[in-house]
DNA sequence: GAGTGTTTACGCTCGT
DNA sequence: ACGAGCGTAAACACTC
């Protein structure tokens, strides 16, 4: 089945591309925001390398208002920009509908961190990833099970339980304190070291039966709770919890690349600025550089002219991968 | 039933 | 070559 997949994907690479550029590589196709077939008759996204998008023609903010929530898009819906001005040498096309640069752990930790309470629900993942970028919300199928995938095999995302007062379907996920300089490296394609936590194992005793529940009072020593009336933050809240949790803010407060402002390119700041917190309930006002690179040898980006940055990573991105297929590389 | 969460398996790329 | 990290598929259990 995956043979198939990738014979297909093959296949396809062999007939879609035009002669005008050159095939991506799985790894450019996977994570470089390129490519990426799947089965026969999928959406077709065709990399133009003529310039370097920014980091906002992956996304839709441009495009978003508050009352439009992103739809559901099938490959045949997908509003596509017209492939032959698309494959115009000289009209590059938006990005919108290419992969972006972001393994699916990155997406996560962004929807995380661009959260307010630093707690999000799946649906809540699933959404920020969908409003961001327009490239997911074709074949939600495959990459919603892969972030739930991640969300329960990495070791850096944990489970909060509602509280008996906010009933819903599903948990809150929030990252483990530890976690935030996972992506310190300035590489958010692959982390060079996955995040294994000796804390997991007490933190996570809520993921496998109710009977420790968070709720439950034997769990809250456990799970290092915070239970002081003095702290305001809720019972059954972890004391590592950010804002709005007053004394908890602190330790979510590194130094996050995964603020909005980081990844939308300048000229599309403002249009984010429309957005109705309720609807698109993305914070700007925590806005820290995204390196993005980091294997290639290249600096991260460092803080500064933030919007440059952010725009330089990609940019910087889109010239590396310029440079790897015109040197045959890729 | 749909959504959510866990787990296993497999294949790929990358770094050592 | 090998292990790690990642993406994907799938099966299954659980909850709302």
């Amino acid at each position: 089945m995956l043979e198939n997949y990738y014979t297909a994907t093959t296949k396809m690479m062999d007939t879609v591309i035009p002669s005008n550029t050159t095939p991506l590589s799985h790894d450019m196709m996977v994570h470089h925001g390129g490519v990426r077939h799947t089965t026969p008759g999928e959406y077709d996204i065709k990399p133009i390398v003529t310039a370097p998008p920014t980091i906002g023609e992956y996304t839709s903010v441009n495009h978003m208002t508050s009352n439009q929530q992103p739809q559901q898009t099938n490959i045949d819906s997908v509003p596509d920009d017209s492939p032959k001005q698309a494959n115009s040498p000289m009209k590059p096309r938006s990005y919108q509908h290419a992969k972006p640069p972001y393994s699916y752990i990155s997406l996560i930790t962004m929807s995380i961190q661009n959260s307010p309470t630093k707690m999000v629900t799946l649906s809540e993942i699933y959404q920020f990833i969908m409003d961001l970028f327009p490239y997911y919300r074709q074949n939600q199928q495959r990459w919603q099970n892969s972030i739930r995938h991640s969300l329960s095999f990495n070791d850096c995302f944990i489970k909060v339980p509602r509280s008996p007062d906010k009933p819903g379907k599903g948990s809150f996920w929030t990252l483990h304190p530890d976690a935030g300089n996972m992506f310190e490296n300035g590489c958010y394609l692959r982390r060079q070291k996955r995040f294994k936590s000796d804390r997991k194992a007490n933190l996570n005793v809520l993921h496998h039966s109710r009977a420790n529940d968070m709720y439950n009072p034997n769990n809250m020593q456990k799970l290092q709770m915070n239970s002081s009336p003095r702290g305001a933050a809720p019972v059954g809240v972890p004391a590592f919890l950010p804002s709005p949790y007053g004394p908890y803010r602190g330790l979510h407060s590194f130094n996050h690349p995964f603020a909005i402002k980081n990844i939308i390119a300048p000229e599309h700041e403002a249009d984010f600025r429309y957005a109705d917190p309720m609807h698109f309930p993305y914070h700007p006002s925590t806005f820290t550089p995204p390196p993005m690179y980091g294997k290639d040898g290249l600096p991260p980006a460092t803080s500064g002219d933030n919007f440059m940055s952010s725009s330089l990573a990609l940019n910087q991105y889109y010239q590396n991968s310029c440079l790897m297929q015109s040197t045959g590389m890729a």
